[in-house]
DNA sequence: CGATATACTGGACAATCTGTATAGCTGCGG
DNA sequence: CCGCAGCTATACAGATTGTCCAGTATATCG
């Protein structure tokens, strides 16, 4: 990761559809350059995909909820995940340190659609308990632009 | 939206080089109508973009905590937001309902980075306290695809 | 210091895809 | 019954991709 890596994610974060050629004479290096850059980053993980970005709220989802959830421990956290990944309007679950020992990021098509959603949550087996925070507004969008920035000491 | 909204969507995340005419293919559709619900679907918001998806742990972020901020009220919530937009390790802020004010999501090179990156996000004017909850496992990593099956009834 | 490996440049090629446009067909709503 | 909207099928020029190659510069290693 140098700076050429960091500026050739910026470019194409910024506008996908510029193709390698075009990147190429954006960034001043022989189009091979970029090519090979991109596998590079694609075949290290770095870059995971370029799949497209769906926009929930879009969709009619547009509540989101973060769910803290107390699990019994006995039947241990994978179960639960296993369960928790069969309902779609979770979209990511992390286990966590302190009090809880689950967080669920979850989103509903309204607050009234919330309680169902969450209803199928403490439902699962294996949960003791749920406490839910409602994003009231994102003030800050999921990003990772900055981060790349400031490992590859681009802008 | 529509099933074939939904084909769309799910063969695009499932391999995003194919291009317009392979998904044509692919879905048994003329090009101009991949193409043509592929506009709508940008257009309405649907689709927000595709940009690559940068992986933090792949570029040495390996850890992720999520931080509840309690917020000095008098200043709002926006300034806070505006000045944590500016760590580049908070990768996502919301304004959220229920005890804390706001919640977080930062990366760190590890837990003595950890440290640093929550000081930095202490430091900020406005916060007055702050508590992090470390995540052990992401069991239920991103992902919007169940969403959209559930919305478009598909497969 | 000399030899080898790596990365980048600049160029070439065929095959493919994109952007754009046209015309005809079909189902739905007025 | 008519008109509109969406889809199919097709066309064409221009651009891009995948894939080579040779030459050069920088770095690494013995």
């Amino acid at each position: 990761m140098d700076a050429l890596d960091g500026r050739l994610i910026e470019l194409f974060a910024r506008e996908p559809r510029i193709g390698v050629l075009e990147a190429s004479r954006r960034l001043s290096v022989a189009r091979g350059t970029v090519q090979a850059r991109l596998d590079r980053l694609v075949g290290d993980g770095v870059i995971r995909g370029f799949g497209p970005e769906v926009d929930p709220a879009a969709l009619g989802y547009g509540v989101t909820a973060f769910v803290t959830l107390q699990i019994r421990q006995p039947g241990g956290h994978d179960p639960v995940a296993e369960r928790l990944a069969r309902i779609p309007e979770v979209l990511e679950a992390h286990t966590i340190t302190g009090g809880a020992d689950m967080l669920c990021r979850i989103v509903a098509r309204s607050n009234a659609d919330l309680q169902r959603v969450i209803d199928g949550v403490v439902a699962v087996d294996g949960v003791e308990r749920a406490s839910t925070a409602i994003s009231l507004a994102t003030q800050v969008p999921y990003r990772t632009l900055p981060l790349v920035r400031a490992a590859t000491g681009t802008g």
